[in-house]
DNA sequence: GTGACCACCTGGCCGC
DNA sequence: TGCGGCCAGGTGGTCA
């Protein structure tokens, strides 16, 4: 599934693409994907509009308009394609943004999870989802003071509290893994009981690994694949999730499911509870 | 405020 | 071969 890194590489993908394009129409083919406004305002809106920039916020994808900003989550398989306009739709394609240079734009999404919010450019940071983020990885204020006091009240495992995208955005159940596995924290830790060391690591880990996975293009499990169809290469870097062995000490991996999610970690090298 | 649970949704896998 | 059941998982909503 596209987490931070995956979204910053089709961020990256969709910026050498369709920079400067001018919408001339939208089909919006599945109506749920658009959670915001009306499917009618929503094509109303963006027809004539050109695209300025392309951002990321998390794992949300930010295409920046004159008036307007168009907020895209993939959620579980969401992914975007460049087409020409004589190619015919799938199933699975749900959006489809027509450009006046005769270029497509097809929002693809198997399982429907994805949503869209289209919102005027004015006080976006007050409207839902942005109002609810936490910090960015790289930002100066993630320090372990900022996460000690969001974490003192937490009862819930750190693996549980690194999906909180209240706390800190864009980690995923698999980078969430790879980021416990490096920092030696068992997963079932209760967050509130991380010492100050402990969080300073955590938070170099955090870094550390999706760097590595921006670099490396991300991962690429089962549905995910950047807007060009090429595959991240982080998946032959994963020391932890879907593994057999530990890489450091050859102990089998465990598999348990913490907040109904898949995690996997190792007994040797993630002791600490 | 917090945490647990469920719904959303479809393809893949497994057992019968 | 075909069918049913389960699993995967990010987010929002509901409820205790």
């Amino acid at each position: 599934m596209p987490e931070l890194p995956e979204v910053e590489t089709v961020k990256e993908t969709l910026k050498s693409q369709i920079l400067n394009e001018v919408i001339d129409c939208v089909h919006v083919y599945y109506e749920p994907i658009v959670a915001y406004p009306t499917k009618q305002e929503f094509i109303e809106q963006l027809k004539g509009q050109k695209i300025k920039a392309i951002e990321r916020r998390g794992k949300w994808l930010l295409f920046i308009f004159s008036k307007h900003v168009l907020l895209s989550h993939l959620r579980m398989e969401g992914r975007y394609y460049l087409k020409e306009r004589k190619e015919v739709p799938t199933k699975h394609d749900h959006v489809v943004f027509s450009f006046a240079s005769g270029k497509e734009l097809w929002y693809r999404d198997t399982r429907k999870f994805g949503r869209m919010y289209l919102y005027e450019k004015e006080n976006i940071n007050e409207k839902k989802p942005f109002n609810a983020l936490g910090l960015e990885p790289w930002d100066k204020e993630l320090t372990p003071t900022y996460l000690k006091e969001k974490l003192k009240r937490k009862q819930i495992p750190i693996k549980t509290a690194l999906l909180d995208q209240s706390i800190v955005v864009g980690i995923g159940n698999i980078y969430a893994d790879e980021v416990l596995f490096l920092s030696r924290i068992h997963p079932l830790t209760k967050a509130s009981s991380l010492t100050e060391e402990k969080l300073v690591i955590l938070i170099k880990s955090i870094q550390v690994t999706l760097e590595k996975a921006i670099h490396l293009g991300g991962t690429t499990i089962k549905s995910y694949e950047s807007s060009e169809g090429v595959h991240g290469r982080f998946q032959n870097e994963l020391a932890i999730h879907g593994r057999e062995y530990c890489d450091v000490c050859q102990e089998r991996v465990t598999k348990i499911s913490v907040g109904g999610r898949g995690t996997y970690y190792c007994v040797n090298c993630q002791k600490e509870k």
